[in-house]
DNA sequence: TTTGATAGTGTAATTATGACACGAAGTTAA
DNA sequence: TTAACTTCGTGTCATAATTACACTATCAAA
């Protein structure tokens, strides 16, 4: 039947790349509550007759207007305390969910090119915006607990497939590509010696236009290989790790 | 409250390892049902007033006498159609869920030195038992999917952590240690590279003991370092990775 | 035309990996 | 007691991967 599990629901980690920094897609729940940050990650109940996936994806939509993207699960959550009922009351009638029933939640991670999503305001939310993972150190629940694991488990899948290309545009450069690289493993990766790896991955094409507009050198720019990567994972090659 | 949640259940994947394969414990429900196999893994609905990791811990203990272990989540399965309603109706009501509720599962993978634990029979099942993992194609509901998963968790983590120790006795050779990396990773190692590997890892000691009793040549015997491996650790190194 | 910013490139030393074979040390059975 | 059997334990060499490192080129803007 078509009706909410009052007990089960989905959170989505949305990432997106400045350029600069890994940056995460929350929602603004307007007003302080007693016992915490406004800011939240979007997420809701789900349907019965709906697959955790799918509510993830419909989620996904109904919050942030986003379809069809790279979408992970992290894991679930289920802390007996992970949501004041004192406290958030509100909230919790607010998405539909009974003030008395304790919550259990399903996370997700999904990796979107920014520009493609500009946040938009929603029944649920006052506001959505990006906002740089780094500066975050609360958020409403545990959602913080949600935003480090999926943020490790982003790193650990990064390692060893190139899903990083779901966070850029079409056409990228490689000093983008390294950047995003830097931000989602936290560390220095040296110029040369990224540059030289990815190309002998074979899965990044230089495209014959370059950067415009830019005060400076301008840079190839570079596209995602689809058809090179998956015949290379049909042959049993599975390294694509840094 | 201290009360069965209808929606929420656990499902463990324990792995055991007979010094050839990897294998798992099972439960047999007792009889065959109209739409699947005799054969699941052990799991119950969770309280409410446990989170889930507490939830695993106890179905360990509780199905089968399983105390302190290794224990790691594989992630949320929930499939409106994972568990058939008309099928398992008994089954539903013999673990006292609900029989028209939408159950979620969460699935725990642990590890545990076999030898500790013979399998018991509980309320729940008929008789417990370990099964090689490599010999089985189906289990009772979705439960081959969640093998799998777990499976696949398996490996990914024992390439970069050093959690196969579990699954050994406090002291074991070289050669077991060698088995039970094949038999998770599912491929051959040579001998002597993965002896130079796990002596340069720096993280098993050889003890003053040799096997006794085999009728060939008795191997050294080793333990586990836990301290050396916490130094290590600590000091930001993190490749135990094969 | 100068300044400032980023792009793009190669080499050498070290370390890790993969392939490969045989004598040693026990037990068992003739 | 000897022969047969089984597993243990070891080293080298070729190749591949990783790390560390610095300068010139190209563009825009001042």
């Amino acid at each position: 039947m078509h009706e909410l599990n009052p007990n089960v629901s989905v959170d989505c980690v949305i990432f997106g790349f400045d350029f600069e920094k890994l940056t995460v897609l929350l929602i603004d729940r307007g007003q302080e509550t007693k016992n915490g940050p406004r800011l939240a990650l979007p997420g809701n109940l789900i349907y019965n007759d709906e697959n955790l996936d799918q509510a993830a994806s419909r989620v996904l939509d109904e919050l942030a207007g986003i379809k069809n993207i790279y979408l992970e699960q992290v894991g679930a959550f289920g802390d007996p305390n992970r949501i004041c009922k004192d406290a958030d009351r509100e909230w919790l009638q607010s998405i539909r969910a009974e003030p008395e029933a304790r919550v259990i939640t399903v996370a997700y991670y999904s990796l979107v090119k920014m520009s493609d999503y500009a946040p938009h305001a929603s029944s649920f939310a006052k506001t959505a915006g990006w906002a740089p993972v780094s500066e975050l150190f609360e958020l409403a629940f545990d959602h913080y607990e949600i935003l480090l694991a999926a943020k490790e488990k982003l790193r650990q899948k990064i390692k060893v497939q190139p899903i990083g290309f779901n966070l850029l545009p079409e056409k990228f450069t490689l000093s983008q590509l390294h950047k995003l690289y830097e931000s989602i493993l936290d560390k220095p990766l040296d110029k040369r010696n990224f540059r030289r790896k990815v190309q002998k991955l074979g899965i990044v094409t230089a495209l014959k236009e370059k950067q415009r507009g830019v005060p400076h050198k301008p840079s190839l720019l570079y596209k995602f290989d689809v058809e090179k990567y998956e015949s290379l994972s049909e042959n049993g090659f599975d390294n694509f790790g840094f």
